[in-house]
DNA sequence: CGTGCGGTTGATGTAAATCAACCCATGTGG
DNA sequence: CCACATGGGTTGATTTACATCAACCGCACG
């Protein structure tokens, strides 16, 4: 059953790094909003785990669970949803490498969303009491986890203007755009050909828009030269020309060291 | 210049509460999803703060600010927006009486977004140094303000659900819903006829849509016995009738003592 | 007593949804 | 090894929800 091939999603996901350093790339996320000093990075390289493999499409929490442990993205991806009584659907945050899955279960008591994989996934499940212990001890490294929280709620406006305001093929443009920036920053090295292994179904829900109108779109975004595509395969080409058509502006990632 | 009646939008903030209990809002939205203890609460009521009247329209706050102060909404509405390059507006916040408006400014070092008064309003900036004081000695005051934080960003997400999968009438519908649920954290007694002091322009802005929409969406609405407008005033009449066309449900507010 | 902002209304345009096939790659079971 | 099922993806025809454009209205206020 546990099979380094996943069936139906094309597994992005690089090889998990060897031995002890699987928590790296979290660390290296929290360090591209928050500085942290050499002893913290390494008491949150040394954090106890068990870790977790998952198929594309697996649940890591439902709306109305009331979970006790926090999970860490090592590779692939996740997402965040919620249903509409018609039966739609909207994903609300996408997870990469690096992120933090459910910080606020450990001060909120139900879930309010699905948190679902995109494609296989290695997670680092960490216990709650472990955190806990770190946030009491290394005002640091509660204040890395805060800013992430609120990283994660300024990308979450970012989308309400995308969704509200532009129209499909500026917000399709302007997520590839902030996909691109967000790998970026735990993956030092110039990041141009970047593989999307999401479906013009899931794409639509992350929008709001129609798998339909997903297909024309990304053939007009084709027809610009900001990506092309190979069978099912979708790859970003030039971030300049997504960057027009999506008028970006990534301070609301807020890159660099802007703790205050 | 200081005037008790603002000019143009109506002032729906009761007056201000005589004497040494004007932030007693703040705490009682707090309790509203945390335990607090009563002497923490006695600390909270007593920090110390400069009063400021706004009219409605003031900016508290815009983007690429960089503040060093927190600003808590005693009395009258605000809200966060974003602009996008065509001049295309988003909503991306609506705030009440009660809550704190930048509590992320103590950790993020620059705005991404612009913080604007609806109505004439009554504001409490609080300086930086009590607020961390505070934190820093009362753990469950700074938990309190996290999960404050932290509804703010679930109440995104599913503003995200229905900007991105609703249509214009469950939207408007859905929008009022929370808006009762919300003003009744704070306000105990029951609240059936709620004025609601916001312009068609900016209800459009707020819900992703244009003004002459919003215009007969309100009137159908009206017809369907969920509101009822006298002139320039909009106000809820039975919330049952916008639940039902909302497909709404209250669990991403997490009232009541949901800290885990 | 104008002036202006916000609201109202109708006519028209259009981006995106819906409906309905069909295609193609992959996986599966006979 | 073929038959078939399945889950995306693609494409065209049609519909529709909402936007746009353009008046006009009416209260508020200066």
């Amino acid at each position: 059953m546990p099979s380094d091939m996943p069936p139906s999603t094309p597994d992005i996901a690089p090889p998990p790094p060897p031995g002890e350093e699987r928590l790296d790339i979290f660390v290296r996320k929290l360090l591209s909003h928050s500085s942290l000093a050499p002893d913290d990075r390494e008491v949150l390289r040394a954090l106890p785990y068990t870790p977790r493999r998952l198929d594309a499409g697996d649940y890591v929490l439902r709306e109305g669970d009331r979970p006790d442990v926090c999970p860490l993205l090592l590779s692939g991806f996740a997402y965040r949803h919620k249903l509409a009584a018609d039966g739609g659907r909207q994903i609300v945050a996408l997870k990469i490498p690096g992120d933090p899955l459910d910080l606020q279960s450990l001060f909120l008591r139900v879930a309010d969303h699905n948190l679902q994989t995109l494609t296989a996934a290695d997670l680092a499940i960490v216990p709650i009491a472990a955190l806990e212990e770190l946030v009491k001890a290394r005002p640091a490294i509660a204040r890395a986890l805060l800013v992430d929280i609120l990283v994660e709620a300024s990308i979450g406006r970012e989308w309400l203007l995308n969704i509200g305001r532009r129209n499909a093929l500026a917000r399709l443009a302007h997520f590839l755009c902030e996909l691109v920036y967000r790998l970026h920053l735990t993956a030092p090295q110039p990041l141009d050909m970047i593989d999307v292994p999401i479906t013009q179904e899931q794409l639509a829900d992350l929008l709001g828009l129609t798998p339909v109108h997903i297909n024309r779109t990304l053939k007009t975004l084709e027809g610009a030269g900001g990506i092309t595509r190979r069978g099912r395969r979708l790859t970003i080409g030039k971030v300049e020309v997504l960057h027009g058509i999506a008028d970006y502006s990534d301070i609301y990632l807020h890159r660099g060291l802007q703790t205050a």
